[in-house]
RNA sequence: GCGGAUGUGGCGGAAUUGGCAGACGCGUUGGUCUUAGGAGCCAAUACGGAAGUGUGCAGGUUCAAGUCCUGUCAUCCGCACCA
């Protein structure tokens, strides 16, 4: 008998879709088990080997349920809307809709061909008019609860093609396209407020079951600090300058204070800045700098001493200067901060460079040299009135202090910023609110949507930088639901990140018409039990769609306050040449290819065997040649295969620590290594010469999910009963993985000398005495008397002597 | 600069609570079968002639360290100078 992959996988992916056998039930009576991976952003490339690494091994975990009895949902879908598309559809004069419906079909041949157990049946794109209805809707229910709001905030503007840009499409700079220069353009622009939920985010993440590396880059990322909120006085003007500090204590060593360019104050109080026009330089300059870049950059500081207005530290009533430095950001606390150069690195070097004064206000450290950072511990010095007290001590009276002042008061900051909604492009969701003269934004009525997006000639943004929507009038221009008066549309879109915040919802009830999902099978299905993604999105999507689930749970239109209990990620796979996977570098290996030399049960073993499932690894085509040999040997079986219904005695033990190994090793992703204990298996029983029926049986079983086509052949070619998907995971005895005799090691002072047989459960007693009568052991001790014996049951003898 | 990781044979990688370092696979070498084999099967394979030495490097704790502690170097990923 030939393995025949092609044939064998056609066969099987045709009977699993007549027989619908992996769709789930909505069986409410039944175990559920809610699988989820990231679904894809049907790119013009079409899968590379980096997508099926996730995607299998959800796979193995949703097929192995099935067959612990678990009604499983494994459901696929498209990110569909998004910039490529839009790009290309523009260069090739084509729809975006037109090339996003090439697209997926491409991806989903491909999945197809892979075997996944998905649902089809509940296959759901972003881009449809249908999904996107709801996503509209939940942004609507955002912004009737007041978490939509419009500011005015930068973008990216290409000085030539006169467009914004997206981050990743300047470079050094410069437009990736036309290699113009980029300069940051004030948009008003649609905002969620995500900070609302900061505190919530961090507190739902104690009981979740996610990688721990994941939660710490969520708690950074939203990056919760405490500390106060300080008005300082200014000269000549009758508003304070707010400063944000998590260093109150430190307030008597402030000297001077710096605002960020993008400072308010700066266009308010323009009349009485002396030198208001260096200061605009100075504002141009650094508005052709990234926000990174002023990182980057942050060797040499710059920065211009704001003339004609001073501020008052208000704990000592000295008159400071005021600075404008890119070093301070809009985004970060107030954009203004009090500058304490004898502590903070970032000061320090400023009130070098301008010769501003330095002063000691927690002792240790020498300034002449450095600042002194060390100070989370330490005692105040030239302070006033918390002078000689230690730092957290300081920290509460300072704050007693100031509150009972009234200039300032206490309180928590996050790094994490609002969420800017609005993007000026057309391939994405319809903002559906217009403006009306008299009533500002009003919310279309729910009835209306979906808010359909218009059939455009072009898709090229404005010349001035607004979206291509807004060039079509008879859209734009629209009645005020509210008074009927004449009203213009939003014209701005969604971000992508829009449709992937709740997508694992519409799985659930994906052509429900009356809601997002049914009340009842949101608690049936919710929450999803185990999500993987890519590193990459940790930060963004998660806290994204962590925060739109737990609105919705706020406004009761789901059940569980957190969206996914468990999530894990997985590594990149690299090119050969151990470098990221790209077409530039040209070494993209397509799993098309794969599948048409060595079949898909091999492309998905090697995927998984490939490495540590959440370290990256190089594609190794030699890597593929071993697991399709592996494979064959398994179908070889079948030709030493006896007729007994039970396992062999001398294979008991090996059949037990199979399963075992298997079992649990699927659940903590060491795919790799249950795929070796498998290989060690398949090589005892070619030593062996011969397999039962009943252990050819389980080892097809425990092989189903990795391999479903030929584990799927084989045991029908075996003439087993039934289909193996609708067979039991197999169970296995604790009690029989464990050997009768096993070898242990014999150490003289820590260094292996003999190895002996003993019986597995010997005692540590009965070992120590074996020191002393054991003749292999008297032979490597030479005589030498014993000091010290440390036994240690089932692993070694150590002797000190 | 900050945050998250990672360093083990020629290569990918294994290794409960500290307990035989290198499972499994690749590659390589040899054997076997064959008209032939870039197929299959069998065997060997960390380094060293050996005593020994070996998990980035230097210390430490311990009967025993890849694993724990201190310091240090290197590489990768992310970033918004986080006040």
């Amino acid at each position: 008998m030939e393995y025949n992959p092609k044939e064998i996988e056609a066969k099987w992916q045709k009977i699993w879709d007549d027989l619908k056998c992996f769709n789930a039930k909505d069986d409410f009576s039944l175990p559920k088990y809610y699988a989820l991976v990231e679904f894809p952003y049907p790119s013009g490339e079409g899968l590379h080997v980096g997508h099926p690494r996730p995607y299998t091994a959800l796979d193995i975990i949703a097929r192995k349920r099935r067959l612990q009895g678990y009604n499983v949902l494994f459901p696929m879908g498209w990110d569909a809307f998004g910039l490529p598309t839009e790009n290309y559809a523009m260069k090739h004069k084509l729809h975006p809709a037109a090339v996003t419906k090439n697209n997926i079909a491409r991806f989903k041949k491909q999945l197809k061909s892979i075997g996944y157990s998905f649902d089809w049946d509940r296959e759901i794109s972003t881009t449809d008019p249908k999904y996107y209805r709801w996503t509209q809707w939940i942004f609507l229910q955002l912004f009737k609860h007041g978490l939509a709001y419009k500011k005015n905030m930068s973008i990216n503007y290409c000085t030539s093609c006169k467009v914004g840009l997206a981050n990743e499409e300047v470079v050094d700079g410069r437009c990736e396209r036309c290699g113009a220069e980029v300069v940051k353009k004030m948009k008003n622009q649609w905002m969620l407020k995500i900070t609302d939920y900061a505190d919530k985010l961090i507190e739902g993440l104690t009981d979740l079951d996610y990688l721990e590396s994941i939660k710490a880059q969520q708690i950074n990322w939203i990056g919760k600090s405490t500390g106060a909120e300080v008005y300082f006085k200014l000269t000549n003007i009758s508003e304070p300058l707010v400063v944000y500090t998590t260093r109150p204590d430190t307030l008597y060593g402030v000297t001077y204070m710096v605002i960020s360019p993008e400072h308010p104050y700066l266009e308010e109080y323009k009349l009485l800045i002396e030198n208001i026009d260096e200061i605009r330089e100075y504002q141009t300059e650094s508005s052709k700098k990234s926000d990174f870049e002023r990182s980057e950059i942050a060797k040499e500081k710059t920065g211009v001493e704001i003339k004609g207005i001073k501020a008052v530290n208000p704990v000592n009533n000295k008159e400071i200067s005021i600075w404008v430095s890119d070093y301070v950001l809009m985004s970060y606390g107030t954009g203004a901060i009090m500058a304490v150069p004898g502590h903070d690195k970032r000061d320090y070097e400023f009130a070098k460079k301008f010769n501003l004064p330095i002063i000691e206000v927690v002792s240790g450290g020498d300034l002449s040299v450095e600042a002194y950072t060390d100070i989370e511990e330490g005692v105040m010095v030239n302070s006033g009135i918390i002078d000689g007290l230690e730092v957290k001590d300081a920290k509460v009276k300072i704050i007693e202090y100031i509150e009972s002042k009234g200039i300032g008061k206490a309180k928590d900051n996050f790094k994490l910023r609002d969420w800017v909604f609005s993007r000026q492009r057309y391939w994405g969701e319809p903002i559906p609110l217009v403006y009306c003269d008299t009533c500002g934004w009003v919310p279309i009525e729910e009835s209306e949507l979906p808010l359909l997006l218009p059939d455009l000639e072009t898709y090229e943004p404005a010349e001035d930088g607004e979206s291509p929507l807004s060039k079509i009038t008879d859209w734009v221009n629209t009645t005020c639901p509210k008074c009927g008066k004449p009203a213009k549309r939003e014209t701005d879109t969604m971000p992508n990140w829009a449709g992937s915040s709740w997508y694992f919802l519409r799985y659930i009830d994906p052509h429900n018409d009356e809601a997002f999902a049914s009340k009842e099978k949101i608690a049936y299905w919710m929450p999803v039990d185990w999500y993987n993604g890519g590193m990459e999105h940790v930060t963004l999507h998660l806290l994204y769609s962590r925060f739109w689930h737990k609105f919705l749970y706020d406004i009761g239109y789901v059940n569980t306050p957190e969206p996914y209990s468990k999530r894990t990620a997985h590594g990149m796979i690299l090119g050969e040449n151990n470098e990221k996977m790209s077409k530039s570098r040209g070494n993209v290996v397509n799993p098309d290819k794969v599948i048409d030399d060595y079949g898909a049960d091999t492309l998905r073993m090697y995927e998984m065997f490939i490495g540590d499932f959440e370290k990256s690894a190089p594609w190794s085509e030699n890597g593929v040649k071993g697991c399709r040999r592996f494979i064959e040997r398994a179908f070889k079986m079948t030709d030493f295969m006896t007729e007994e219904d039970n396992y062999s005695k001398d294979m008991e033990t090996l059949m037990h620590q199979t399963i075992k190994k298997v079992t649990k090793d699927f659940e903590i992703m060491k795919f790799n290594t249950a795929i070796a204990q498998l290989m060690a298996f398949t090589n005892a029983i070619y030593a062996k010469g011969s397999i039962t029926k009943k252990e050819f049986a389980d080892f097809l079983i425990l092989l189903n999910p990795v391999s479903p086509h030929v584990t799927e052949e084989l045991w029908s070619l075996c003439g087993f009963p039934g289909y193996i998907h609708q067979q039991k995971w197999p169970q296995y005895d604790e009690a029989k993985t464990v050997e009768d005799e096993i070898e242990i090691v014999i150490q003289i002072n820590g260094r292996n000398k003999t190895k002996i047989f003993i019986s597995s459960d010997m005692s540590r007693e009965d070992m120590e005495q074996l020191v002393y009568k054991n003749q292999e052991i008297l032979n490597v001790l030479e005589g030498k008397q014993p000091k010290k014996v440390i036994a240690v049951p089932k692993r070694l003898i150590n002797i000190v002597v």
